[in-house]
RNA sequence: GCGGGCGUGGCGAAAAGGUAGACGCAAGGGACUUAAAAUCCCUCGAUGGCAACGUCGUGCGGGUUCAAGUCCCGCCGCCCGCACCA
């Protein structure tokens, strides 16, 4: 029956349904095909879907829809994310035990995912909080305790001494917890850890073989790592002023160059000496303890300031030991970088000519630019307390001078690795790194539990595999502060598994990003009696397309990538298993105006109605009838009301107009603008496109299966060239995920079959019908829905789902004539349509006979004409 | 401060160094309708011209090239990371 609107949500739920029935997204390992690992990033189960997830599921969902299509088994499996804070609070605030809070957001977001129509294989579902996934981290967790790849250390933590918890930086806000507003103390503690940085090196050089990551990602985990080559110099300290039993001081510089340039040195406030110095010197505790309360956020209120206090500690020179340099305790050094120590050179370093400045100590310029006037500009800048550090010639450095830094590098090193102080090298030369091991440790209740026993006799024990898993205790209480797990009654009282004495478990549980740096992996074999099946892995890794947002870019990625080689390091996975993730795509945001009523405070985009464009478009607010301000366009928030909620786009004009919206609009790495009349735009298309297969069904096409004309009429012609162009154009757009071009594509396909139609041309009928199929089978990794229910229309019994991705005619892909732009010094005059195979000297005759060139020649003979084929001719006159 | 990215119509955007603005949105005009919605057709960078057609135009200033949105140099603006890393 023709003139029946589309019904996205009736047709929607029925095809799901035929879906799920047919299992028609179950992978499949057929041996013969390729493999396809599609994969978006796992959501924490928050308890609604945003429209970000739309654009994040919807991308990944066309890539792999697409991929089965071409013959691929393909791997696209979907889980939670699941342990975390939230629940927890969920449980402080409205005492709802975290795992029930969590499974019941779990149902309510599968239910919301499942309405979008994605093409996952729902039987390999994990969610990390379950006891069937963290089993097996458990085991992960003691293969690399027993690879010494799991250790315990001793560092800072921000803890907070009202709820009795470590935070994390960002829950530090102002020097204050997040939560409790109480000053956050920074603590040291025993805590576990990872031992990522064995791998920095390779982590880092490894970023090389990631081409299909962006580059952009590469560079931030590149600087997150940090690399940096130096000399680790060892200061003797003058014996009259150093404290008993120290000998030396030992820095870190990755600019031995400039050591005659060294005018003081200087330790962290923790670093031995200052301790030291410290319980000498009332002064010198007091400054350190300032530096300590000040240790998080509120250095960016001094952050400029770099101060220091002198120890009266001297050290002797390296190269000249009558050469004495006072030591000081500086806020500027950090203990966790190098030896937490420096030699300071203010001539070549900012921070160093500024500390220098406030404490009156000398500034000798020792690298300069190598001629005038830059050095003279240097040396003023010098003066006026800007340094140096670009490259030049050395100065002021004695057997140095005349050099260029690098050669002075070498130097100092090779002379100082022969030094010797105590019967050891003075200097030796070291690799550092940024990067710093992974504190895994949590206070908390929601994550996977840390499966060693604390024994008084044996120390620190893995629970036995056997045993595993260390399950969470159900009825823990969320009523008070502190660790739930530690304050249980019984939990943590058991026996060592060594000597069967009472010992206690471990109550931290671990970083939540340790659930999502192996997930992947778990996806290939989610049945699986051990963490990973090797041959389910070795077939499905590395995930051939990973999607997901540019906020996880260091440390989710970075974290998964060390996983993946300490799994292999454990034998979990083979041993030429590195990179997780062969390519890597992170996209853009979804993002909304925002609106403020009169009264200042912010309005949903349901709430206000607009009129006019550009600058005098107005908006007004529908309750009050009141101006609303139009204020910027932001990251769609609860907070600024600039939400759309998928439910309502869904319900409203279906999940495949939600799809189509936000893959057309924008390029995917770049933020979409979602507009309602955008939507309504897709919602049209919908329609459109309903509208035209039930005119081709109905009789403006040839029948389904008509045998194929052996000659075709022109306009027939011309149909069939746009429809395989397009074919080959949006296939090669899909896979290179420029999902807003094919969209365009699309459209202009359809455009060209509706005016086909239209025209009703002799002998188009089955051109028609060929470019209307196609047209659907184009639309049902986008579409799926409408797609489905338009090859149903087109008069077909099996499942679009289940189709091939049309094979292209490739000689329809090339054109018989082309039409060549015709310059003249550049400038566009006219244009040329010659046969495709047309001689240089054909097309440069046919252009000089244009009436247009010839006028815009006036009379002048041309110099040259260049032709490049099949693309333009320029006359240069 | 360091690093990276981006600047194209009223808006989102296309464009292997080769006809700038495909496609969509918005807007305007028209058809159909008692009317509206829906749909269909036309116009739509600026400017001059009745028109044919011309001039200018991809943040700004230079350069390379037969030819530059695209490549190079120097600015300006916006956005995003990282930030005392020795």
């Amino acid at each position: 029956m023709a003139n029946e609107r589309y019904n996205a949500p009736v047709n929607e739920k029925r095809w799901q349904k035929i879906w799920d029935e047919r299992q028609t997204f179950r992978t499949t390992e057929d041996k013969s095909k390729p493999k396809c690992y599609v994969l978006e990033m796992f959501p924490y189960p928050s308890g609604r879907i945003h429209m970000g997830h739309v654009r994040n599921y919807t991308m990944g969902d066309v890539l792999a829809r697409y991929k089965k299509t071409k013959g691929f088994n393909v791997l696209h499996p979907m889980g939670w994310d699941a342990f975390g804070m939230p629940a927890e609070n969920a449980a402080i605030e409205r005492k709802i035990h975290p795992a029930k809070w969590t499974y019941e957001n779990i149902a309510a977001m599968k239910s919301q995912l499942k309405s979008m129509g994605l093409s996952l294989d729902w039987s390999r579902e994990v969610a990390t909080c379950n006891p069937d996934y963290y089993v097996h981290q458990q085991h992960l967790f003691n293969d690399m305790l027993a690879k010494g790849l799991a250790y315990r250390k001793t560092s800072k933590v921000n803890w907070d001494p009202v709820d009795q918890t470590v935070l994390a930086n960002e829950q530090v806000i102002d020097g204050r917890g997040w939560r409790s507003g109480a000053l956050v103390e920074s603590r040291e503690r025993m805590q576990w850890a990872f031992k990522i940085t064995a791998y920095a090196e390779e982590l880092l050089d490894a970023l090389k073989t990631l081409e299909k990551w962006p580059e952009k990602v590469r560079l931030m985990q590149e600087n997150w790592i940090g690399r940096s080559e130096g000399l680790m110099v060892r200061w003797q300290l003058d014996a009259a002023t150093a404290p008993v039993g120290h000998s030396e001081l030992e820095i870190f510089t990755t600019r031995p160059d400039t050591l005659y340039g060294a005018s003081f040195m200087a330790v962290a406030p923790d670093h031995p000496l200052a301790k030291i110095a410290a319980e000498n010197s009332k002064s010198i505790a007091e400054f350190c303890d300032e530096c300590r309360r000040m240790g998080t956020s509120v250095a960016d209120i001094e952050k400029a300031e770099k101060r220091g206090i002198d120890t009266g500690i001297k050290a002797r020179h390296p190269l000249d030991p009558t050469w004495l340099v006072p030591v000081y305790v500086a806020n500027f050094i950090l203990m966790d970088y190098g030896t937490g120590a420096i030699f300071g050179c203010p001539s070549g370093d900012q921070r160093d000519i500024e500390f220098a400045r406030r404490y009156g100590l000398p500034i000798v310029p020792v690298v300069v630019p190598k001629d005038d006037p830059a050095r003279t500009q240097a040396l003023a800048k010098i003066h006026e307390g800007t340094a140096y550090d670009g490259d030049g010639v050395m100065i002021n450095s004695r057997d140095l001078n005349g050099m260029a830094p690098k050669a002075a590098f070498e130097t100092i090193a090779a002379k100082l690795e022969k030094l010797r102080l105590g019967n050891q090298p003075v200097a030796t030369r070291k690799i550092n790194y940024r990067l710093r091991d992974w504190g895994i440790s949590r206070q908390r209740y929601w994550g996977c539990p840390i499966p060693v026993v604390h024994c008084n006799t044996c120390g620190i024990v893995p629970v036995p595999a056997h045993e595993l898993p260390v399950q969470l205790p159900d009825d823990a209480t969320f009523d008070v502060p502190g660790n739930p797990l530690d304050r249980h009654p019984s939990w943590k009282h058991t026996n060592c598994p060594k000597c069967n004495q009472p010992a206690l478990r471990e109550t931290d549980t671990m970083d939540t990003f340790v659930d999502s740096s192996w997930y992947f992996a778990r996806f290939t074999a989610p049945d699986a009696k051990t963490p990973i099946d090797a041959t389910a892995a070795k077939y499905w890794l590395p995930v051939d397309q990973y999607i997901g947002g540019i906020e996880h870019a260091i440390l989710h990625l970075l974290y998964s990538r060390f996983f993946t080689r300490a799994m292999s390091a454990t034998g979990h996975l083979p041993k030429t298993m590195a990179e997780p993730f062969g390519a890597l795509f992170t996209q853009g945001m979804v993002v909304h105006e925002t609106y403020k009523s009169s009264s200042g405070s912010w309005l949903l985009p349901t709430e206000v109605v607009f009129e006019g464009e550009g600058d005098a478009r107005k908006a007004t607010e529908i309750a009050t009838g009141q101006p609303a301000e139009i204020g910027s366009i932001e990251k769609m928030s609860k907070s600024k009301k600039n939400l759309v909620d998928p439910d309502d786009i869904i319900a409203h004009y279906g999940a495949d107009c939600a799809r189509w919206f936000v893959l057309s609009d924008s390029p995917p790495e770049r933020d979409v603008i979602w507009t309602e009349s955008g939507v309504a735009g897709a919602g049209r298309f919908v329609q459109r496109i309903w509208r035209l297969v039930e005119e081709v069904a109905d009789g403006k096409g040839a029948k389904r299966g008509e045998k194929k004309p052996a000659n075709f009429s022109p306009e027939a012609t011309e149909l069939r060239r746009t429809t395989h162009k397009a074919l080959h154009a949006v296939g090669q757009n899909i896979e290179g995920l420029r999902f807003n071009v094919a969209v365009a594509q699309l459209y202009e396909l359809t455009n060209a079959t509706a005016s086909a139609i239209a025209k009703a041309a002799p002998d188009t009928t089955w051109a028609v019908r060929e470019a209307t199929e196609h047209l659907v089978q184009m639309l049902g990794p986008m579409m799926p829905h409408l797609a489905e229910t338009c090859w149903e229309r087109l008069g077909y019994n099996t499942l679009l789902a289940d189709t091939s991705w049309p094979a292209t005619e490739q000689s329809l892909l090339i054109d018989a004539s082309v039409t060549l732009a015709v310059q003249v010094n550049g400038k566009r005059r006219d244009e040329l349509t010659v046969p495709r195979d047309a001689s240089l000297a054909d097309i440069e005759k046919a252009a000089l006979a244009l009436e247009s060139i010839i006028r815009a020649l006036d009379g002048k003979l041309p110099k040259k004409v260049i032709v490049v084929p099949q693309r333009i001719v320029n006359v240069v006159a």
